[in-house]
DNA sequence: TATTGTTATACTCTATAACTATA
DNA sequence: TATAGTTATAGAGTATAACAATA
């Protein structure tokens, strides 16, 4: 069991490295990415809808967007109806950007599972279903 | 595929924040902890070998050996041979901490795994492996 | 000359608290 | 009064580069 804990947590290490390596390829960090990554899925959006998403502070947010202004992957509009707040909107290469994201993703998915054996793939997505609602109920 | 991904990584998430937590518990922040660990594992180390063991620059172990110090986790202890070098040891309390966080880790793996049923376990390991080979791949 | 660990400097991410403009 | 986002300040982690002491 602990041999299988260090291979979850090896998985874990190797995966963000090498993610945070195709995010960097993109020009961003792996925050910045998030941030982009929850904009592409839910629309323009207020700081304050993004910091409860990536449950960080508003004032985290203030620096993510910052960043991503000053690289030209997003804006920030005057929201339609209330002026004290702003509508985190994106600019024609963030679209790409997150498009790109996107395709990474699947593509990574398919090179980690495509050439799996059914049985096997099925197995391993059964024991994670487990271990996923094992730990939630730890969290709690 | 994507479904399997998004889990794995939400397993990483959940995974991360709740060891955090029982580090913050025992006064460490999760870069301390993999110093501890690692010195834990090989005995009173350089900081160039703890570098190398963290994939870090010295540096940054210059900074984490600092806080553990004033931690009262370990010492800076004279080189035998080596004027130029410093052996990071532990004291009592760095010690004590390392085996508890041994025991986390064994109690966390006996959290995740020990009231999966053997077929369900072996499928999830199985699995595993087979990502982790082809992740390996993917990094080379 | 090369290595060990430091200081100097800078960047990213995060937090809390005080503040401005608006609701 | 309450909310949206800012500035001010701080701490953690990391990097590169220049440097001192020692090998």
């Amino acid at each position: 069991m602990r041999d299988a804990l260090n291979r979850v947590l090896e998985l874990a290490v190797v995966l963000n490295d090498d993610m945070t390596r195709d995010l960097e390829r993109r020009g961003l960090t792996g925050s910045r990415a998030h941030l982009v990554w929850e904009l592409h899925r839910r629309g323009p959006s207020t700081q304050q809808a993004l910091a409860g998403a990536l449950g960080v502070t508003p004032r985290a947010i203030t620096g993510l967007v910052d960043a991503l202004v000053e690289g030209g992957f997003v804006t920030r509009e005057p929201h339609p109806r209330d002026r004290r707040a702003t509508l985190v909107t994106f600019t024609k290469r963030g679209e790409r950007t997150a498009k790109g994201l996107e395709r990474d993703h699947i593509e990574l998915a398919g090179k980690l599972f495509g050439d799996m054996p059914a049985t096997t793939f099925r197995g391993f997505t059964r024991g994670l279903d487990v271990v996923l609602a094992r730990l939630h109920e730890i969290v709690t």
